[in-house]
DNA sequence: CGCCGAGTTGAACTGAATCAAGAAACGTGG
DNA sequence: CCACGTTTCTTGATTCAGTTCAACTCGGCG
C-alpha cells in the first residue's frame, strides 16, 4: 500500500487518523499476466489503484473489434466511472498485460468514507477533475491531428510503456488500424 | 436564480441555511446576442450556470478554424474546467447565440464554499462526474460512428436546439465539414 | 520442426475534406 | 418595405487519409 499512501498524501492534506480509516477500507490484490478481469456486463463494484504492473481497459465495438480505452501502469486509477457510479452494467473488459498488484475499494465503502471522512470527497473530486481534463485533452487531440502526430504524442507521453504493449493495442488506443500504424512507423523511421 | 435553486435541490440534499450561503456567492449577469465572452488567453475565473438563453463554447484550431466544443442552454453549466482549476490561460471562446442570463461564481468564492459548506464539495464532485461520463460517451461515439449517425444522435439529444443554431456550428460540433453535413442532411431527407 | 500470433507490405476502396462556384436567407440602412 | 451586401447553405469535382483485404515474413514457443 506504500504507493497508495504516497499518492493520497500528494493529492490532499491528510492527518494520520483519517489516513488510517481510509486505508482500512482498501484491500490489496494481485493479478497475473493474461488474466481477464472480465467485467463486461457486470456492474463494477470496485475502484482500483495500481501499485505496480500493467493492464489495459478495452471494449468490443459493433464490428467485434477491440478498442483500447486506457492503458494503466503504477500510480494510476482504473475503473469504469460510468458503471461504478450509476451501477449499470459495464461495457469494458480489463486485461492484465504484466503481473499487477492493486489496492481496491468497494463502492459501499467509498460511500461510507464520503460520509465519515469529508476529505475523501475532496480527494475524489480532484481525481475526477484530473480525469476529465486529460480525457478532454486526449479527445481534442484525437479529433484534430493526423495519425502520425497522435502516435508521436503517445510516444512522448507513454514512451516507457510502448515497448511493453503489443502494437495492435496501441493502434486501437490511437484509433487507427494496426496496418496503418505499421505504415506510419515506417515512414517516421525513414527520417 | 430560481433555476439555479431548483438545480441545486435536485442534485443534493440541502438545508435552507446552506442554500442561502451558497446563493450569496453567486451573482446574476446578462449577455446579449452576438456578444463574445472572449476568454481566449485569459484565465477563466468564473463558473457559470445558464438560467436562460443559448451560447456556444469553441476554440480556434491550428488551421484557424472554429471548433465548437459545447452548446449550452438553460440548466447547464459552462466553464473551462481546465483553465478554471489550473488557473492557466483558456483556449476557449464563448459566444452568445441568444440573449442569455446566467448565475456565476468566482473561483475564490467557490474555494471558500468548499471549506465552509462541505456539501458543496459533494455537489461539485457529482457535477464533474456527470460531465466526465457524458464526455466519455461523446468521445466514443465520435470516434466510432460515421457522420450520419453522429448527426442523428445529435438530433435525438438536442433536437430542440438544432433549429436555433447555424448549421456550420453543428458541423464543427460533430467534427465534420459544413459541406459534408449539408450532404448528409440531403441524403437522410431522401428516405 | 511446425505452427501461430504479430507485424509488414501493397492494391483497391471509401468516407470525408477541400476547393470552387452559385443559390438562398438574412439584416441593415435608406 | 425594398435593395444590397454579407453570411450561410448547397452542389459537384477532385483529392486525401485511412480502412480493408489478402498475401507474406518473422520470431518465438509447444
Amino acid at each position: 500500500m506504500k504507493k497508495l499512501i504516497e499518492h493520497l498524501k500528494k493529492t490532499i492534506d491528510i492527518n494520520d487518523s483519517d489516513l488510517e480509516i481510509i486505508l482500512s477500507k482498501f484491500q490489496s490484490k494481485s493479478f497475473y499476466k493474461n488474466e481477464e478481469i472480465t467485467s463486461f456486463g457486470k456492474t463494477s463494484k470496485y475502484f482500483r489503484f495500481i501499485n505496480h504492473g500493467l493492464l489495459r481497459v478495452y471494449f468490443i465495438d459493433n464490428q467485434a473489434k477491440e478498442i483500447t480505452v486506457q492503458i494503466g501502469t503504477e500510480n494510476t486509477w482504473i475503473g469504469d466511472i460510468h458503471s461504478f457510479l450509476t451501477q449499470t452494467p459495464s461495457q469494458y473488459h480489463i486485461n492484465i498485460l504484466e503481473d499487477t498488484s492493486i489496492s481496491q475499494i468497494h463502492k459501499t465503502d467509498l460511500e461510507t468514507l464520503f460520509q465519515q471522512v469529508p476529505i475523501m470527497e475532496r480527494f475524489f473530486r480532484l481525481k475526477v477533475q484530473r480525469a476529465y481534463i486529460s480525457l478532454q485533452e486526449r479527445t481534442l487531440h484525437q479529433l484534430n491531428k493526423p495519425a502520425a502526430q497522435r502516435y508521436l504524442e503517445f510516444k512522448r507521453k507513454y514512451g516507457h510503456i510502448e515497448p511493453r504493449v503489443p502494437q495492435y493495442m496501441i493502434a486501437s488506443y490511437l484509433n487507427i488500424s494496426p496496418e496503418h500504424l505499421s505504415k506510419v512507423r515506417r515512414s517516421l523511421a525513414k527520417k
